[in-house]
DNA sequence: GATGAATGAGCTTTCATTCAT
DNA sequence: GATGAATGAAAGCTCATTCAT
């Protein structure tokens, strides 16, 4: 089944805008944005995007909301099925780490957004709970290593799932402030294997009952 | 010997712009604060910002800078020394995670600087290496604790100090975000008890790890 | 073919503030001149010298350009072709006279341009050796002179343009502080036929020298 | 007899302030030059100014007069007495020539002056008829050549001035723009020679011809 | 005479947005 | 659906000048 020509142009430059603005926002910020700049790495005019999103926070919002919804996409090829509990948290932690390193850009917006304090992010209905489904995995796992014996009963998934954001965050949100700070560059690729393997290492042994 | 008036005003002018910008830079990023908020909000007039800051970006600078030296002031006061390693080791995971909720305005302030990729901090002399003093006290809690055989020997005071930095910045960071997927309020005082052992707990579990 | 509407307007804008600032910038010099008085003038607004000429020193070049287009473009009428070398000398030199009264905006803008020491002029490609057309009819002329026997050989064309354009320059642009100086109007009505028939003296004098 | 120190110093500030402003009026012009500059450059502050001159404008008008004092005071230095009419006549244009090369600031203040259409000039009395001296020498000069009949008798001293001036200040005040346009440096040393030689040349042929 | 601090008015420039076709 | 031209409001910044001591 065939779209119409102009139909197929009308989706494609709604998808540049959005990829172009997607870039520019997570670069320099809301405020920082410009109009101009967007429309001018696009091979559309400005004049469509106020066409199709209604202006400059139309459009951010719309980015945002499109960016978490890629970044749930990616969750969900995330699968821990077949290994023990505790390779799986292992697992988990260390994939979600390789995530963050993958997707800068999102972290950034997020970044962003928290400066703003979400007030966005709560006009965009679909990202209520849009946590949960991350989360369920990470209380998979944990209820298996409970159930095995493995893992200390009193921790819930919310405080693992937020020590692991934290870190894999941070490392990315804050890698040029604290990089400069301790004289090391978090993204060299040198580090890489080390800074991947310590929050699986930090998560097991908390996890890890005596 | 008493200053002359005027000089006391310059000084009392120079201090309360930096102050209020500090404010605006912090709830509105760099592009987002205005020069004209911040100096209605100041009983002295916009030109006051060029006169003893050169402009928008050197008051920026000014901000930053002496928002990292009040920062590091505060961590001067960290004092662990009477304590075994294990309990030093809790206590300093979680002042830091009261210090961070303490100080959120420079907290958001990093997370600006970040945005920006470090490229202010980088042109202040004063930041470079800053971060030193607080590592040193990590590394000889470790020291003491790997001494007495209760803390494991293969963890640096680098990658100590990130994983508690990264959980403290996290959850003041990433707090509006963070919270609204999961439905929870980070900032909550019912939460902060448990939240503020948390670290500890991870902290302390991984270093004792055989 | 007619161009639309719009785009007809558009040069419109463009040509009325390029006319305008070519009074203003005339009148007070580069510093001198007020973008918006520029606008002022004009049936737009100041906003639009920022859309065509991206700022006060692009609409400055821009004027400087056009200034010179069209001097060079009046220096093309000029015609002494049937005239023998000794009366086409002194027709030369006349008519270089008028032409320099005729167009005191554009030998203001050239006063104001050597205040500037020549900076903004060396950015313009287009004024590269714009000298030559003008200079080729003396040479023209003086060639003839000197193969009838009339003028002598050892001057060149260079020298020759160069006392020209001095007294018709320096009448033009020093007329306020010379006449001054020597309470005489250089600009009257009465004394210009003496003025003009005087570089024509001078010229033609000097040349035929033997 | 010796000044009191306070009164020296007053001298000499004011003595300063005058040298520092003919540089910066000259370099920048009248609405370019910035009294902050001005001051900076000075042992005194801004203050100063307001103090001796009573602003901008009046600074300006001091820097004129006393530009044209130390100008006037140069030329009562001429002497070309005993020089027959002729050599005499030549060597008045060649010194001008010197003169003018060597007071280049002086002759930038004037065209700045002319953009202004001398309307400060007009304000200092003792600029008025200044030009008098200057033109008696060349009338005197011009007299014995007519009297000893190797000179024309239909030329005035204000014509032959007029000539020598306008050659000497164009080839200073305009050397930016016509060096550009013909690409030769007029103020090169190894055109001097030639450039000085030319308005002798000129001067004289034009008035020994019959 | 001198000084550092302060200032209002006005300058150039930028921005998101809308209009006319 | 699309485009280039246009714009008002407000932003950051600069200037000559004056004040308080």
């Amino acid at each position: 089944m065939v779209e119409p020509e102009r139909q197929r142009d009308a989706v494609r430059t709604r998808a540049e805008l959005l990829a172009v603005a997607t870039e520019v926002f997570s670069e320099s910020g809301y405020s920082g944005a410009r109009v101009d700049e967007i429309a001018e790495r696009t091979r559309t005019t400005k004049r469509m995007i106020y066409y199709y999103f209604g202006g400059k926070e139309g459009l951010y919002l719309a980015v945002l909301e499109e960016a978490y919804r890629g970044i749930r996409e990616a969750e969900r090829g995330l699968d821990v099925g077949e290994l023990g509990p505790l390779e799986a948290m292992r697992r988990l932690a260390e994939t979600t780490y390789d995530h963050h390193v993958a997707h800068q850009d999102f972290i950034r917006l997020v970044a962003i957004e928290n400066i703003h304090r979400g007030e966005h992010m709560r006009r965009i209905e679909s990202l209520r709970d849009l946590g949960q489904p991350a989360m369920s995995l990470v209380d998979e796992v944990l209820a298996r290593g409970r159930d095995e014996g493995v893992f200390r009963a009193d921790v819930e998934a919310f405080d693992v799932h937020l020590v692991i954001s934290a870190y894999c965050v941070f490392q990315v949100a804050n890698q040029y402030t604290f990089g400069h700070l301790f004289g090391r560059d978090l993204a060299a690729p040198e580090n890489a294997a080390h800074l991947r393997g310590l929050i699986g290492d930090v998560v097991v042994s908390w996890l890890t009952r005596r």
